[in-house]
DNA sequence: TTGAAAGCGCTAACAT
DNA sequence: ATGTTAGCGCTTTCAA
């Protein structure tokens, strides 16, 4: 039997509003703030949610919904979004939808039944389609990763471009000759900027691109592997390689060990994200960094601001940069 | 603004009970059935479930708290039981704890203060006193891959000692004759028992133990790294090495490229979870795998009894078998 | 600043 | 099988 704020009244010969005013940031006269804290200190007294929720109408609950669970980039930002979240007291609720577009609707569906207050995704269906009885029932929606074109909501993403061109670029500066890279799936749109960034420094630097120097993983392990195979058959003069993202990182590495290639002297490398992973691998990997614990906090800020002034949306794109962190898998 | 029972009693000209009844699966005549059904899809009513968990005293939410997110044991784990808790109407509340033990109290009082209707943990503090709140309130505790003494409730985890000793059996049947171990943390459960495992099957097969074979890392991939390279460094006979989790692994792996020993000529190796980081290897890894899904399920069927049961808790512990696959890193 | 009272949407007696 | 009603714990007018 938990206390409650009559519990709490009772103890301290207040009356329940004025329990409540205080629960709330009201302002209570000193003497009685003091005894309603000794009252709940003593009754370890703790609003219950449910009750507020179905009086406000807010769960203090936000959904979160991500391709895979098991990726280090997903799991990173959602574990500091949640913490984030909970210091606002709000709960979050994770679902990993497998990159299924049928599951990803299922849980849509349960997270608005839930009634929580808002949505956090990553999506896998392309169009945001999903996306759409969400925000007509009035709750925000931060997308992280995506773009969305269309779709009235705030967008966190990073410069993909950009990384793929700084990281091109990098490998241009250093006299690098045939450069290829190892991108991700076409329909996905971090693959694809990635694959405009890499194409965009070619041209600024009038080197002619040949699609052999291309080739198209699925950011698995085992893709990236394939990927690299594919490259190394097919260009004898590879000098350098941008590995678009980290599980084909892994793959990539996996595939010029078997074939003990020697980095940097035989080809120099670009990989993504997983910093430990870099640093552990030898020689240690240069890598594109992606900033998670800024994506983190805007997303968060963004959210509990919508959340705090409803109907304020402002359908704000952040644009993050990323970074590239030196190892010495580029030769000099 | 949504439907309420209330909606449907009217568009039906039934009564609240009724509807609630129906609701909660009691018996409705046909006709009503109907009537009630098709008022339903009509307003697109959905149970509030912050009202019923007010009335029932039963959030339908459960707490589930782990040391790292960003580790695949852990992550496959908590995606399939979020499915399957979600499949029976529950939603989940995940908590990364960072193996921090300040983290793990804060997130148990919140889950707590949100009226969770148990809990699901990998717990990071040792001797389980956190928990003894959870308990005393009346709410079911199911801990997974890890052992707490005298805490009264259900358990579930893998034959860790088996699943050290089957590899260390394999290694002496192919005629391996100084059979390494990178082991985990000495303060951490499942590492404790692999540990046991690697010396019963040694003592069993009369090996004398040394324990320059063994080395001791941190199921981190730096660790495994450094575990790797101080074996080698100690042991020049050193023909066959267990590392003990995933990160170890891959870290080990990397070290052994780094030296350009090759496996399994010059060394024999098992490793740890992750069949898909096995698969891709050069050569492909012989590992212990673990029953994820199969965990999974154990836990959510346990969980879900005693919800579903109050009071019954018969604080099992399910053991669950690992097995070896096998892949070309074993020396014939 | 504080108290009294209504009511959020639902379940569970109890009565019919 | 169905209807009536009280009340879960809280917030929020409205009065004082």
């Amino acid at each position: 039997m938990a206390a409650t704020i009559k519990d709490i009244a009772q103890k301290t010969g207040l009356g329940l509003a004025t329990i409540s005013s205080y629960l709330n940031g009201g302002s209570v006269r000193e003497k009685n703030r003091l005894k309603i804290e000794a009252a709940i200190a003593e009754l370890d007294f703790a609003v219950n949610e449910m009750a507020r929720g179905l009086k406000t109408n807010r769960s203090k609950n936000i959904g979160v919904i991500i391709p895979e669970l098991d990726n280090t980039f997903c799991a990173r930002i959602i574990s500091e979004v949640t913490d984030n979240l909970r210091t606002h007291g709000y709960a979050t609720m994770i679902c990993d939808c497998r990159t299924d577009e049928k599951r990803e609707a299922d849980v849509i569906e349960f997270l608005l039944q839930r009634r929580v207050d808002g949505i956090i995704i990553m999506p896998t269906e392309k169009t945001g389609k999903l996306l759409k009885q969400v925000l007509a029932a009035g709750k925000p929606v931060v997308v992280i990763d995506r773009r969305l074109e269309h779709i009235p909501c705030a967008q966190v993403l990073v410069d993909n471009q950009g990384a793929a061109y700084d990281a091109v670029l990098r490998f241009i500066q250093s006299g690098h000759k045939n450069i290829g890279m190892i991108g991700g799936p076409t329909d996905i749109y971090t693959a694809q900027e990635r694959y405009k960034g890499y194409q965009k420094a070619l041209a600024k630097y009038k080197y002619s691109f040949d699609k052999k120097y291309f080739a198209c993983g699925d950011y698995t392990i085992t893709g990236g592997a394939r990927a690299m195979k594919e490259l190394l058959q097919n260009n004898a003069d590879l000098d350098a390689v941008f590995v678009a993202n980290y599980e084909m990182t892994v793959g990539a590495m996996i595939e010029l060990n078997e074939q003990e290639i020697k980095i940097p002297e035989q080809l120099s490398l670009i990989g993504f994200d997983n910093l430990e992973f870099a640093k552990a691998s030898n020689p240690s990997l240069s890598v594109v960094i992606q900033p998670l614990k800024e994506i983190a906090e805007e997303v968060s800020r963004i959210l509990l601001s919508y959340l705090e002034h409803a109907g304020e949306q402002t359908c704000e794109t952040v644009i993050l940069p990323t970074y590239l962190k030196e190892g010495r898998s580029i030769r000099k």
